[in-house]
DNA sequence: CCGACCAATTTGGTCGGACCAAATAGTACT
DNA sequence: AGTACTATTTGGTCCGACCAAATTGGTCGG
């Protein structure tokens, strides 16, 4: 897969991915350095590494006298990423999660961008939504423009905080959907009306609008998003038959 | 400081705290971990755990050849906790951008858990709303029922994102703020009528309520701590004069 | 039979030295 | 001055060893 061509980041994967499969209960000790080492045949420093990465994911806890499995769900943020690509198809429930927070987190920076925007960064969203306007056939051809106009939103909202929330979800989230072909389907005349209404809060400087209108965005994004990954689904069953 | 037993934790934390002070530029070069060994006298294998948590922050990439600084707000979640204590009193700035993303997001987990609690789960909720309303003098005597609460609010909106998200959030926060001796001052009218407000939604499976209540509560949060803050700051002014 | 106390073992944390391959820096050559 | 080549630096890995803390297992006393 995307294992990193160092030795401990791939045991580090191996491992995680077990523990995300939850191959061990919450508190049960962990094999031993030694142990470990013996299995990936490799030296206990490169294991030592991996174990390392594991407990800044809050996966595990290091203690002399061994190791314990940690509660998946008291982890960090960082393990989102590798839970969703942990079969071949993303957990459905987990991607409408993801939307639904991203889409929260994502109208909160409309909301602050397009209130604390000045003049010259108004008429720079304002070009750059006409862009999205013209080709606002699908989502997927937006997709360059969108990051586009999303980095600039986000750095006029300049909230920290939603942004390494952000770097830690969008990167591997956007990437793998489209790497399994998996495209929602969101109705043009919906895309359509999306835009003008971003447009609309822009001119008349109304966070709340352009936040509203993300957040329906976003409804609708899940819904088609939703339907996507059955629609994969049931041709993965139908290749297995 | 809080510094971990191991030495390696202490390493990572003392260059975690450099880098996070800004004092190496963007995709400049790392000091080597040969000199890096001999700078903290500790052996190459503790620095390279270091290093490894570092890189697993994203504050750091490493390379055959060296490893460069990489930009703070590319890099993890997880550097929150640490940026927010890097000096004495936290960057009120961040904390007011903590504040109201953590705000959003406890507001839509209030919206789901009230619409998705069953009969069972909203009379657990009306009793410890009660509780709250009990002990509705200040935050500080809330805490502990406050965040039962809030565990529950979110058990029954099972939204991992969202808990993931939380996890890397609250518990460096709430802490640090109760250690520096930073108690924000909300108004004992705004809390009771954020407790009603919450009792109402419950009483009424009306998540959109709950949600708006939160949010608003979250506001005056923000007022509050921002006075709170530039209250102690003057007070260490005075105290070094 | 059960619980408390103690010793042996396991295990993580650290060290030092060593080797390899990739990347860089330096140098000689054109 | 630009380029190709070489020497050096640097990260990645391995091995063997030691220490201290935690666990384990057995023993002793009730």
């Amino acid at each position: 897969m995307s294992s990193s061509n160092t030795i401990s980041h791939e045991i580090a994967e191996s491992l995680r991915d077990e523990i995300l499969r939850q191959q061990y209960r919450s508190g049960e000790r962990f094999p031993s350095e030694r142990d470990l080492a013996a299995r990936f045949d490799a030296s206990r420093g490169a294991v030592r590494e991996a174990l390392s990465q594991l407990e800044q994911l809050g996966l595990i806890r290091t203690q002399p006298g061994g190791a314990r499995v940690q509660s998946v769900d008291s982890a960090s943020l960082a393990v989102l990423g590798p839970l969703l690509q942990l079969d071949d198809l993303p957990n459905p429930v987990l991607v409408d999660q993801f939307l639904e927070t991203f889409g929260v987190l994502t109208a909160l920076t409309a909301k602050n961008a397009v209130n604390a925007a000045n003049a010259d960064q108004l008429i720079q969203l304002k070009k750059l939504v006409v862009f999205l306007a013209e080709e606002s056939v699908d989502l997927e051809s937006m997709q360059p423009r969108w990051r586009e106009f999303m980095k600039i939103l986000s750095e006029i909202a300049d909230n920290l905080v939603v942004r390494l929330i952000s770097n830690d979800l969008k990167a591997q989230f956007v990437g793998q959907m489209m790497r399994l072909g998996i495209r929602p389907d969101v109705k043009r005349s919906s895309i359509k009306r999306f835009i003008s209404l971003l447009r609309v809060s822009i001119n008349k400087n109304d966070g709340e609008l352009a936040s509203a209108a993300m957040l329906t965005h976003f409804e609708e994004l899940r819904t088609a998003m939703s339907e996507a990954i059955g629609l994969k689904a049931s041709e993965i069953r139908k290749m297995a038959v």
